[in-house]
DNA sequence: GCGACGTGCAACCCTGGAGTTGCATCAATG
DNA sequence: CATTGATGCAACTCCAGGGTTGCACGTCGC
């Protein structure tokens, strides 16, 4: 069991923080939607102010779940897939291991009880 | 695309948010490896108050992520491995969706590019 | 029954972060 | 070159929620 797996520092850190909030899922649904887009037509769309979505980007960015790029005064976003599959994958990984735990929790239980019924 | 899958309404929001919290995951990761503990022996090795854990346990509690039962005068929680699973393939979902997106926009900006060195 | 242990409820503090407004700056366009 | 539109930075407000303490209530062991 590493470290990584269990408190969940680096990456899958900051996504999760970055996923938590409803406003920056939207963004980013508007995002994937778009293709690319920026920060105040983003905010058009939603009932938040631009300043507001520009530090939604600046989360989700660190995160590694957007990327933006100038062009001419503009700033474009556009989305990033890598960090949310590793995560997904992380989550998977997780929930299988839980599976297993239980399943073997269960076993052992099952064997006590027989234990007990041929003892008793 | 579904209300579900856009928004992240339902059972995948409050996932999230509870994840979000490294404590909680702290205490997922504690409770996966016992298979069973109470609040007063979580708190035990963590650097909250049991009252702090408690809360904790209620919001993993509402987010499917955990349950718990009360045995004498004692409250036993467990990990539930469902919920978790469910989001990891929400998140995969939408992180395949993504790709797929962004697949389309390139193949369309290339066409776009192949044209303009044709006409120009 | 009585003390001890565990839980549940309520009130309270305090920080982080979501949101806002105002202004300065830089690029496009006539 | 002046105007317009987009960005970036900074200061400020506000409240959800993570954490605490104190106490009352059940439950087990003697």
């Amino acid at each position: 069991m590493t470290e990584e797996s269990r408190g969940a520092i680096g990456p899958v850190d900051s996504v999760l923080g970055a996923l938590a909030d409803p406003t920056r899922r939207q963004l980013l649904d508007q995002l994937a939607a778009r293709g690319e887009a920026t920060a105040t037509t983003l905010a058009a769309q939603l009932p938040v102010s631009r300043q507001a979505v520009v530090k939604h980007l600046a989360v989700l960015d660190a995160a590694g779940l957007v990327s933006g790029s100038r062009v001419g005064r503009e700033m474009r976003y556009m989305v990033r897939p890598a960090a949310l599959d590793a995560t997904a994958r992380w989550m998977a990984t997780l929930a299988a291991d839980w599976d297993s735990r239980l399943a073997t929790i269960k076993r052992v239980a099952e064997e006590a009880e027989a234990a007990e019924r041929d003892s008793g």
